[in-house]
DNA sequence: TCAAATATGACATAAAGTGTCAGTTGTGTC
DNA sequence: GACACAACTGACACTTTATGTCATATTTGA
């Protein structure tokens, strides 16, 4: 079975092979090799031969046929960042994103499923940010974002060290529930439990996020429009 | 080999599930179950096992283990899509979109390899676009996106009908060698083989795109930053 | 015409998967 | 502590599948 794989990358490779030279570097017989090239057939390969002297077996050219395997990290930041790049990316380059989403999602147990299917709608896109903000606006957070990103898709509580607009660093444990871009710059909003009340963060000020057990519930977007002016940039 | 996948599936609902009755919904011997348990935890997947009364097998509350295959046009709009997440996410996100690119890539034949390595750098971001130009922004473009994207990605001469700022239709051949975009706005930064110089074309204006056989090579940045005055947006 | 190549069918054999059975270990309940 | 339950493991026969060999057809280029 993992003859399999290996043909299928070896059919990438531009030349046309003949099938003799196959079965002789993957050991075994031309057989079985025609076999393989049936069942890779079955599953969609578009794989072209020519008969006849100079002949040969090839892969079609062709992109994504290999199979991916991410690990949680990677999954959660992929369909982050899908559903940003579906909200943003204005709608050329978002035609096949659907389909990769929908392969995504057909991965997850049902109770990641419901995570992740209202999970464009907690990511707002605002205007870009003022040349105030900009002037601030730390270039390479030494934050780890997947901490945040982890914790606003599985919705769970978040520890983090917060950086006010005078320096004055805070302690606090917030509910993540919603993403709010005025490019480049992040912004959470979020239920805040030392201050029991909605409060906006800057991402790049946040400093050492942490992922609780707890988890929360995602309140209505109502509850924060009152933070969001779509005219003036957010200055928490 | 079609039950693992299944009985993977079946893991991943929350509740623990016996052997005997995994054994009775797939129809075969516990015996068999064990070992299926076994391979797929060879495979490296986190599966739970209570013993005693009222125990049971899961699978372990895990994200993104399973296998995703993608088609061509799948890969390339991902690929894309990942380019520009990683120009525009503003830090924030991309920390493992990088590790998905490079596995997406270690699926990639050699020459298709090289297609995307540069693919970052061919992608620009400039500012928001004006609100002139969001007047006459078509909201609902009717072309096929999946033309551009892959001839941008390819490097392959693209056919298209152009329509300019007074509707005047002409029909081209260009090679689509920079994206730029002025959100919410895509250009095509491209050779124009009809006019034979460096033009912009603004995507939601192209109607008919058709990759062509005839590949080109891509020019360096150099020969289009006259077109680029980051003040203003473009306009074609 | 010939040789090289893909392609398919038939059949014996080799390999892998499966089921039955027996046994061990751990866990909660009575 | 006894018992039932349930995850595990090993051994062996059996069944299914995969593989190799051989034969044959078909296309193609020199």
């Amino acid at each position: 079975m993992q003859r399999l794989d290996t043909l299928a990358g070896m059919l990438k490779s531009d030349d046309f092979l003949t099938v003799k030279d196959l079965a002789i570097s993957l050991g075994t017989s031309t057989r079985t090799i025609f076999r393989d090239i049936n069942i890779l057939r079955d599953r969609g390969l578009p794989i072209d031969a020519d008969k006849g002297r100079g002949g040969g077996v090839k892969l079609h050219r062709s992109w994504g046929l290999g199979r991916l395997s991410l690990t949680d990290q990677e999954t959660i930041d992929l369909l982050i960042s899908l559903a940003i790049s579906e909200k943003m990316n204005s709608p050329l380059f978002m035609d096949n994103l659907k389909p990769i989403r929908y392969k995504l999602m057909a991965l997850l147990s049902p109770d990641q499923k419901s995570n992740v299917e209202n999970l464009r709608g907690r990511i707002l896109i605002g205007s870009s940010a003022s040349p105030i903000v900009l002037s601030s606006y730390e270039l390479s957070p030494r934050q780890q974002a997947s901490e945040l990103s982890a914790a606003f898709l599985c919705q769970r509580q978040l520890s983090i060290c917060y950086s006010d607009e005078s320096n004055k660093i805070t302690k606090r444990t917030i509910e993540p529930h919603y993403l709010y871009l005025n490019y480049p710059v992040w912004y959470i909003l979020a239920w805040d439990h030392l201050r029991t009340g909605f409060r906006t963060f800057r991402c790049d000020r946040i400093l050492k996020p942490m992922v609780m057990e707890k988890s929360f519930k995602v309140r209505p977007f109502e509850d924060f429009t009152h933070m969001i002016k779509t005219d003036n940039p957010i200055l928490p």
